[in-house]
This record gives C-alpha cells, structure tokens and sequence, in this order.
DNA sequence: GCCGATTTGTCCGTATGTATC
DNA sequence: CGATACATACGGACAAATCGG
C-alpha cells in the first residue's frame, strides 16, 4: 500500500519486530544484508532504519549493527506521541467512543483569545466544547478553535463525528505539524461538571497548535484529560538521531 | 565545533530562525540556493531542514518551498523534548539549582521492581531518591534505579553533582535512547514531605527508561514533578516527516 | 488548459571516514 | 592488520507538486 520504497521497508521492519521475529536486544541484518533482501540501495535502508530509530524500536551502533530494544510486553496502547485523533486512537484499542459537542458558537478573536490560542487578533473563528467518551466514560473535555479561513461550514453535527477525517476527506487539508505543551492544572467548574473526576482536584491540560500543508496554524486545542486515564509516550534521542 | 557539516548547516539556520533573520512564515532559500550559500550537495542540505522540521521550527512543502513556522515570542524555556539533564536545563534558564540525595542504597531486583523498572530479575542496582531545588523550591523527586554493571562506584557525592556527568566525562557512558512514559498519580507520603504541593493532591510523573550506545538499559528512573511548575513540549509530525 | 521553470520528494551509485571485532 | 558495519558526503536521475505566462 505505502508508494515510498522506504516507507514499505520500514513498516516491514517494524513489523517484524512487534511480531518477535526480530527479538529485543537482537541485531538487525547488516545493511548490506538488507539491501540484498530488499533490492533497494543503501540510502533508502538507512531511511527506514532512521525511522526506526525515532520510534524507539532500534539503536544503531557504529561498527557494531542496529539493535533491538522494542520490548512487545512493555508496550501499553493509547497514545504514542504523534498525531492520532481521539477516533483513531479509539478504534486502534478496540473501545467504543463517542463525542458530544457541548457548546458551538463563531467568534472573532479578542487580544485575549489571541494570546492564549496564538491565532491573530481578529481572526474569524469557530470555537467548540467537545466531550469524549471512551467506554461510556467522559475522559477528555476539549476546547477547539478553528480558523475559518481553513475550515469553513463546520457545524455541531461534523464536530458529534470525527472534525480530522472532515478535514482531510471533505475539505482535504492535510495535517502536517503540531506543537504540544503538557501541564497540569487545578480543575475547573466545568471540567467537574462533565469529567469524573474522583478525588482528584487537577487534570492533565494538552495544548496544541496545528499547522496545515501551507504552514498555516489553523487549530488551537486544549484538552482537559482525567487524570486517572491520561498517559503520554515518547522516545527521546540524544543529538544526532541520524536525522 | 560540530564537525559534522550538515550539523554546522543545522545549527545556522536554527540560529538564524531564531535571530529573526528567517522569519516567521516566511520561506527559506530554495535547497539550490542553500547548496550555493554552503558549499555542499543537495543530501547535506536536506539533512539539515529534515532536522530542523522535527524541532518544529519549518515545516516543507512540495513544489513550493520550506516555511518557516518558529515564532520566538511563543518559545518558552525549560523541558522542549529531547534528553536533558536537570543541571543542563537549569543552566539554560539561568537559574540556580540544588540536588540532595535523601536516600541511597544497593539492592538486588526481585520480582516487583524488576517488573516496575523492566529491569532482569536479579540486576544489582543502586537506588538513590534526589530531591532537586531551582531557585531553592524543591520541584522534583526523583527515584533513580542505575545498574551497576554500566554505572560502578556510585556514590551519594556524585548524586549531589550531575550523575550525567559522571556518566558522560568519568564513565563516557553515552546516553541514547529514552523512553518516557508521562502520567498523573496522587501524591504520597513522601511526595507531601518534601515537595511543597500547595493544595494539589496529585503530581506529574515521568517515568523513563534510558540506554546506553551498547543498546543496554541502564537507568530507570521515576520523576515526581510539583504540578503548578511541570511543562512538557513536544512536536509531532504527521507520517512521513522525511524520516 | 497547457507548458516550462522552479522546488521539494524519492532513489540510486559511489567514495571515504570511523568504530568494532 | 584486515574485514565488517555504520556515518558522512557527493553527484546524478527522475517524479510530483506548484506557479506563472
């Protein structure tokens, strides 16, 4: 299905080490090795094995080979960095899911709305309040904003099912980058008349800015996640991680 | 200081993104004009624009060039992803730091932590809890497992100092990989005696698992964060980001 | 709408350096 | 020391997307 001869490699790879073909602390075949299977120049290895590595399955290791530190029993699902939305990630773990938009309206940005989302004074937005349920359980409270300009004739109903697959199958824009900050946060009224929280008084806060295939920043989100039930993954690579 | 070309090439532009030579949403010099400016193939200059669009700072567009999507007024300090030492981001930030080591102790894995920290069942380890103060506010505890076979001789001194260093200059252990899980618990006993949690009840914890260039891991440690002063960026690419 | 110029994306082959064994 | 393995760098070819005339 993947067009990019890389991109093939890669999955392949990849698969074969979450099926244990290539187990945890072993080696990968040489690239030489790999160029021989795949038929495929030596870049296009290197390619795949890089991305590998910036998902945390392999480490390369000059002069020695390329080892495998994916543990398959370590792995837990839910999100694993990246982009994913909340529908994705819903059906990739087999739960039921379900959205309810909570409150709709269009505005125009104030300087305090542009300070806090980073859309320009002025701009045309639609802003909404979307519960998330997973399981039949209120998890995530979402503030969305969108840019007009990019996302036009968004309703309640498109904002109920899933806004990315509106995005990109509807209006097809592309979602290409996404600037994160995680925090914590006491709660607030509406947090605790929709989530249930227990007796926790704070909750996990991802604010989020999304850039189009134009560069253009089209979305500003802050999800309010249960505590009990946020749980963030990364890999981090010191310097140089072959880029 | 880099002697790697593609790093030098790198670090330029990022330096100049963040002069506001390139500003922002404007585009770069076309890979052609790069490769005249620098003196170096094409592959080179790619290399470092593909870095520089997993820090976030441009974002590539086929047909039309590489714009700029790094806003220095929206930068903040402090954790931006990436491994990085409690010393090195408080050096960063000018501000001043403080570790104490309020527990050390070498113990053998059994069944529990070996489980919690993934390490083998019967690993040496030592086991050190460090509180570290900024600007004389205890922030973080950290509980560190380190094993011995890769990390010998450790001793609470060099628990006050940065561990990482010791690591890096004395041991030249390089770090590579880190796997970070990041979630909210509830504060202990311990969390509500040495860190001034105001009226929260729960924390920020990061838990991560770090390899050494041999692909072995050598460090679990638990970081319980004060949540009013926890902050975490990240940016994330949709699928192919150059890989 | 077509065409050519520009710009990024993919892929190949080769050479040389560095680290490991 | 030689063989092996990954790292860096160069050059070239073609594809795909965009833009202007």
């Amino acid at each position: 299905m993947p067009k990019a001869k890389y991109d093939f490699i890669y999955k392949d790879l990849k698969n074969k080490i979450e099926a244990g073909e290539y187990g945890f602390q072993e080696l990968l075949p040489s690239e030489n090795h790999l160029i021989l299977t795949y038929g495929c120049s030596r870049n296009t290895i290197r390619r795949a094995v890089s991305a590998l590595v910036t998902d945390g399955y392999v480490q390369t290791m000059q002069g020695k080979g390329v080892r495998v530190i994916f543990e398959p029993t370590q792995q837990t699902s839910f999100t694993l960095g990246g982009i994913e939305s909340f529908k994705e990630s819903a059906l990739r773990n087999h739960q039921t899911y379900k959205t309810k938009v909570i409150y709709f309206a269009e505005l125009t940005a104030d300087e305090k709305i542009a300070k806090k989302t980073g859309f320009a004074v002025n701009s045309q937005l639609y802003y909404l309040q979307r519960l998330h349920y997973l399981d039949n359980r209120a998890l995530i409270l979402n503030h969305n904003y969108f840019l007009k300009d990019v996302v036009p004739f968004l309703t309640p109903e498109i904002g109920e099912n899933s806004i990315y697959e509106y995005l990109e199958n509807i209006l097809h824009v592309s979602i290409v980058t996404s600037k994160r900050i995680m925090t914590i946060e006491k709660m607030t009224q509406i947090d605790e008349k929709y989530l249930e929280l227990g007796d926790y008084n704070c909750l996990a806060v991802v604010s989020s800015q999304t850039y189009n295939s134009d560069g253009i920043m089209f979305e500003y989100t802050q999800s309010r996640h249960r505590p009990d039930y946020f749980r963030f993954q990364d890999n981090a690579t010191r310097r140089p991680a072959l880029h």
